[in-house]
DNA sequence: TGGCTTATTTTCCGCTGTCAATAAAAGAAA
DNA sequence: TTTCTTTTATTGACAGCGGAAAATAAGCCA
C-alpha cells in the first residue's frame, strides 16, 4: 500500500529501464556500453532504456570528459541528474526528529532537527509536518520538485503497509504513519525500520553497492543489523530481522531489557557501557561520550569495558557471518565515535569466532554522521519512487 | 559448470514453463486455473506451458477425480508423472555411502548403502560408481531413464563448480567430484553440501513448500542449518553459510574442535553428548544411542546432559530467528531419535531467547530417516535437471 | 581524405505472455 | 430433450520487450 496524493511518477516502463537507471545511479557515470555489461543487457537495450529517462530529465549526458582511450569513437557518459528531483528523509527518535533534504543521488542538501518533547504520535506527526514544510519551502530554491518522503523509525515497522507496529522507544503501537503523513503533506510516503533504511542507503549509495550479500551493523544506543541476501533487504516473515542486539553471547552476562542475559546490546549498547563504566570506575557517568572520555584518559578498568563491548560485537558479527556468509560487513553508528577503543577487539573476536571461510568476510567501518539515519529514510523514498510505479522490483 | 555426457534435457523453454512445472511439482495435482493463480500467470499461459510438458511425459492429466463443485465444466487435474524419470541421490559420509533411487517427485524407490573403509576420494568414487551402477541396473525394471545424479557431502562444497573445497570428515580438499563422477557414470552430476541439499528437498517436497523464508536445522553428529531467504537457498559468499553449529552460545562452555568455546555443536553434537555423558555418569558410553538409553533409564545426571543440549540448540535457533525472521524452522536429523529428551528444552529456550515477534516463528520437527540425506541429494539433482538447461532460475 | 577503431543507434525479428472471445463439459431448468 | 448457466480450458490476435546484426557516428592517424 502506498500513499500518494499528487505524483510525478518515474517512467520505469520496463524492467530494463529500472535496471539501467539503478545501475547508473549506483555506479556513477557510465558509458552505455559499460552500463549494458553491468546490467547484463545488450547495448541496444540500453539506448532504448536511456532515451525516455533522458527525455524526462532523470538522466543526463556528460560531454564525455576524463581520460579516454585515444582510439575509436569517444564514449558518452550517462549519469543521473541529481538535481532533477528532491526527497525528504526523516528519522524519528525518542529525543528528536531529524530531517534531511536530498537530491536524487541521495546527497544531502539541507538538514534540520527538532527536539521531541511529547512522544505521542500526534505530536511527533506535527514535528514531521513542520520540518517537511520547512524543507519544501527551502527546496524551492533548488528548482526541483520534492517527490517523496521517507520516514525511519526504530522497532517493528511494516513497510508494505506503512504502519509502525511497535516502537519501544516511542511507545507506539500500530500507528498508520504513512497514511497520516501522506494526508498531511500530500507527498508519497514510505515508512521503514531505521536500520533497514540505512541498509538500503548502503546498498544503493554506499559500501554495499554491487554486493548481493552483505550486512550493516549499527553500534550506538542499540545494536542493530540490516541484512541483504540475494540482493534484497531481509525483512523477516514477522517483521523482525537483524536483531543482532539480542543475540545472546554469554548466558552469564548482564540482564538485558529483553529479559535474557548476555545479549550483545546488554554488553555493548550505550546504556550498558555507561552503567558498567559507573560500576568499574566508581565515577558518575551519564552518557556514552563521558564513558569514552574516561577510557581515553586511561582510567583504570575503563578500557576493559570497551574491550568487553568490542568482544561482544565481534562475536555477534561472527554469528551473522557464520549463518549467512556475507561478502562484507559494514559497521557503523554513533557508537563509532569510540571506535578506536574497541575496533581491535571487534576484529579479533570476529576472526576467532568466524568459522572457516566465513572469516574471509570483509569487515569495514564507516563513520555515521547524525543525518545519516535520515538519509537512509530518503534512500528508502528514492527506492520506492524508482521501483514502485508500474514495475515492482526487489 | 555442469558435467553431462548424454542427456535428455527438460523442455523448460521459457520461465513460465519452469514455473508452472515446479508449482505443480510442489503443490500436487492442480487444475490449470489453480496453477495459474499460484504462479501468478494467466490461464492461457498455463495451457501453453503445460502442452509441451504433457507431450514430453513429464506432466500427466488425471481424469479429474475427487469432490468437485457440482457446477460448471469439471476441472482437469494436472500432476507430475513421477514415473517418467528417475534420479539417484548419494550421501557420502566418513563411514558409509548411502544411495537412493527416486522418481521425479523425489519419492524413494530403492535404497542401498556401502560402508566406507578408505576415505580417499578415489576409493569413495569407486563406491559411488558401484552403487550408481547397481541402482541403474535395477532402474531398468521401472521403465524410466535415470536422468541425473546428486551427491551430498558435508563441508565446504562449491555447487556451481561441482567441487568439494574442503570436507573435514572425509579429509578432502578441492576434489572435482562432479567432473569425476560424471566421467565415470555418464550422468549429469550435481554436488552440493549435505545440509543445503536437504534444504532443497524440504523447499520443494517437504515442510518448506510455499515458504519463501525458512530454516532447516539438523541435529546429529554435527549441528547444521540450511537457510532459505527470498525463496532461495543461501550459499554464502565464501561457501560458508548456516553454520549454526558454530554459533557460540556460552563463552565458558566446552572447547569445540573449531577452537572456540561453547559452540552449539560442542554442547549438543553427538560427540559432545557422549563425552559429557561419560563424565557425568562415569559409565562407558561410546555412541549417541547409548547416551540416550542412559537418559531414558533415568540414570542420575543423564537427563541434564540432554537438557543442556536442548537449551543450546534452542538458543541457536533463536539466534537464527532473531537474525532472519524465518516463517518456519524445521528441526530434523538423526539426533531426533532422542528428541523426547530435549524437545521441551529446545522450545523453552527458543521461546525465551527469541526477540519479540521472532517468537511467532513456527518451530516444527520432522523425523529424518537415514536415506533422507541421500534423498536431499536427489532433490538437488532434480532441481538442477529442471532449472538448468536453457532457463536458469533461483 | 581515406582507413581504423570503438560507441551508439537503427532496424528488424523472435518470443512470451495477455486479452478477449470461444469451445467444452457438465448439471439445472424448462 | 433441449436450452441455460456456470465454470474451465483453449485459441488466435496482439503488444511489447529485448536481442542480433548491420548501419552510422565520431574521433585519431596517416
Amino acid at each position: 500500500m502506498r500513499f500518494t496524493t499528487s505524483a510525478e511518477t518515474f517512467p520505469a516502463h520496463t524492467p530494463a529501464v529500472s535496471q539501467i537507471f539503478t545501475t547508473v545511479l549506483s555506479h556513477g557515470p557510465l558509458t552505455r556500453l559499460e552500463a549494458a555489461r553491468r546490467a547484463g543487457l545488450s547495448p541496444a537495450a540500453v539506448t532504448k532504456a536511456v532515451r525516455p529517462l533522458l527525455a524526462a530529465g532523470y538522466l543526463a549526458e556528460d560531454a564525455d570528459g576524463e581520460a579516454r582511450p585515444t582510439l575509436g569513437r569517444p564514449a558518452n557518459l550517462v549519469r543521473v541528474d541529481g538535481g532533477r528531483a528532491l526527497f525528504i528523509g526523516v528519522k524519528v527518535t525518542g529525543d528528536e526528529v531529524i530531517a534531511v533534504l536530498t537530491d536524487l543521488c541521495c546527497r544531502i542538501r539541507l538538514a534540520r532537527r527538532l527536539p521531541v518533547t511529547d512522544r505521542a504520535a500526534k505530536a511527533v506527526l506535527t514535528s514531521v509536518a513542520e520540518l517537511t514544510h520547512e524543507l519544501r519551502a527551502e527546496a524551492e530554491d533548488f528548482g526541483a520538485p520534492v517527490l517523496g518522503l521517507g520516514i525511519a523509525v526504530s522497532g517493528d515497522v511494516d513497510r508494505a503497509e506503512g504502519v509502525v507496529r511497535y516502537s519501544p522507544f516511542l511507545d507506539w503501537r500500530d500507528v498508520a504513519l504513512a497514511e497520516l503523513v501522506a494526508t498531511t503533506t500530500g507527498l508519497p510516503v514510505v515508512v521503514d525500520n531505521d536500520v533497514r533504511a540505512l541498509t538500503v542507503a548502503e546498498q544503493w549509495f554506499g559500501a554495499g553497492v554491487g554486493l548481493s550479500d552483505f550486512a550493516v551493523v549499527t553500534v550506538g544506543a542499540g545494536i542493530g543489523c540490516g541484512l541483504v541476501v540475494h540482493g534484497r533487504v531481509v525483512a523477516g516473515a514477522h517483521g523482525v530481522a537483524g536483531e543482532i542486539g539480542h543475540v545472546a553471547v554469554d548466558p552469564a552476562g548482564p540482564l538485558c531489557h529483553c529479559g535474557n542475559r548476555g545479549c550483545v546490546e546488554a554488553i555493548a549498547g550505550d546504556a550498558a557501557i555507561v552503567s558498567r563504566m559507573r560500576e568499574v570506575t566508581g565515577r558518575p557517568v551519564a552518557v556514552a561520550a563521558e564513558a569514552a572520555a574516561l577510557a581515553h584518559e586511561g582510567v583504570a578498568g575503563a578500557r576493559e569495558v570497551y574491550a568487553a563491548a568490542g568482544d561482544a560485537i565481534g562475536r555477534g558479527i561472527a554469528t551473522v557471518a557464520n549463518l549467512f556468509g556475507p561478502e562484507r560487513v559494514i559497521i557503523s553508528g554513533e557508537g563509532l565515535a569510540a571506535y578506536d577503543l574497541f575496533a581491535e577487539h571487534i576484529l579479533d573476536s570476529f576472526t576467532a569466532a568466524a568459522f572457516g571461510s566465513a572469516a574471509r568476510c570483509d569487515v569495514q567501518t564507516r563513520p555515521l554522521a547524525f543525518e545519516e539515519w535520515a538519509r537512509g529514510a530518503a534512500a528508502a523514498a528514492i527506492q520506492s519512487f524508482i521501483t514502485s510505479s508500474p514495475t515492482p522490483q526487489g
